[in-house]
DNA sequence: CCTAGTTGTAATTGACTGATAACAAGCTTG
DNA sequence: CAAGCTTGTTATCAGTCAATTACAACTAGG
């Protein structure tokens, strides 16, 4: 557990940025408190507040954070493989760091939210061009590989995909298709 | 406009209904006011309350109409060309009302509520299940389908793509791709 | 060791929001 | 036309939540 030791503002920043996108992951934005934060991170709300200036900052933290690391896992994937076929393969590691994901589905759905829209427009391009970069792919090959990518990002916040997936027939047989490409 | 009319409380809900639908669409569950709903439908507030239980049991009733319609709009599609890529080409039916894919995309943000998440995966296995059966398609080729859905959703959302659409070079590029199938 | 900066909390607040209650106005049926 | 049912509003509440303020505790540098 967190011991009751002084950090540094920047230390206690990571720990608060890492409890807000599980906590985001689960609840979006509306939906989750800065209260709730404060608890999973170990510290007082109004600290949480001070070290973000608003709760919506801490979203943008968030959304920049579990961005960077989408990218991060593609450019390693990238580095071994670098085929889309691979990246594809990858998808595996993003679903076991399910709060990836499901903060950027959080983030589109408060697009109309004009400072998290441009965020999100911003970080979904930089992603697509990184795709593209690292595997050559085409617009079309990129394009359903990202879509591969959303049902398997509303298929995780159903709750019908991934290690506590609630068994639906039907998504069990979409998910065994995963991983077969077109002949 | 609408005037001033007593209407039974079948048609005054339908009213309301189709304000929750635009409202909830824009701002996601959570996000939504019940006083904005109110406003939209031209009634006050504890009434829209009254003819619904409870906001969440409102967001329920516009996620069950979209989905109707969403099925609807698959239906009359497969009635004139039973093939998927007919289907596809009516994502475009989809896209010009709007308000269909986003709530659902809402729906999807907050599954984390039970009676939502129940609700969602019962609704979209019947989506899934519908479009099967109407096209006679592989859970592959339906897996696909829905994926270029599910892109098409959260780009909607991201506001890249649609009338309104903020114009973003990425998203054309990957706008131009859709309707072009594999070879 | 002491003072100035940094890390952190407790107390509070003001705005908001879903829901309830009490009441008013209109329709309809005998 | 009067009584009872339906439609709809106003007033209000009780709870919630992000944000501010004031203060306390710790730490490093001179």
């Amino acid at each position: 557990m967190t011991t009751k030791v002084r950090l540094t503002a920047k230390e206690r920043g990571d720990e608060v940025l890492r409890a807000a996108v599980q906590a985001f992951a689960a609840s979006g934005y509306e939906g989750t408190k800065t209260d709730e934060i404060a608890r999973l991170a170990g510290v007082s709300q109004p600290y949480v507040i001070r070290l973000f200036g608003t709760k919506q900052q801490l979203f943008l933290a968030a959304l920049h954070s579990v961005c960077g690391r989408i990218e991060e896992i593609f450019r390693e994937a990238a580095a071994e493989t670098p085929e889309l076929s691979a990246l594809g393969h990858n998808y595996k590691r993003l679903l076991s760091e399910r709060e990836l994901l499901l903060v950027l589905l959080h983030g589109f759905s408060a697009s109309g939210d004009p400072a998290i829209g441009d965020c999100v427009r911003e970080r979904f391009g930089r992603i697509y061009t990184l795709v593209r970069d690292l595997t050559g792919a085409s617009p079309q090959e990129a394009r359903e590989f990202l879509s591969a990518g959303m049902l398997m990002t509303v298929m995780a916040a159903m709750q019908v995909l991934g290690p506590d997936a609630i068994p639906m027939p039907w998504a069990e047989e979409i998910t065994n298709t995963f991983g077969q490409d077109a002949p």
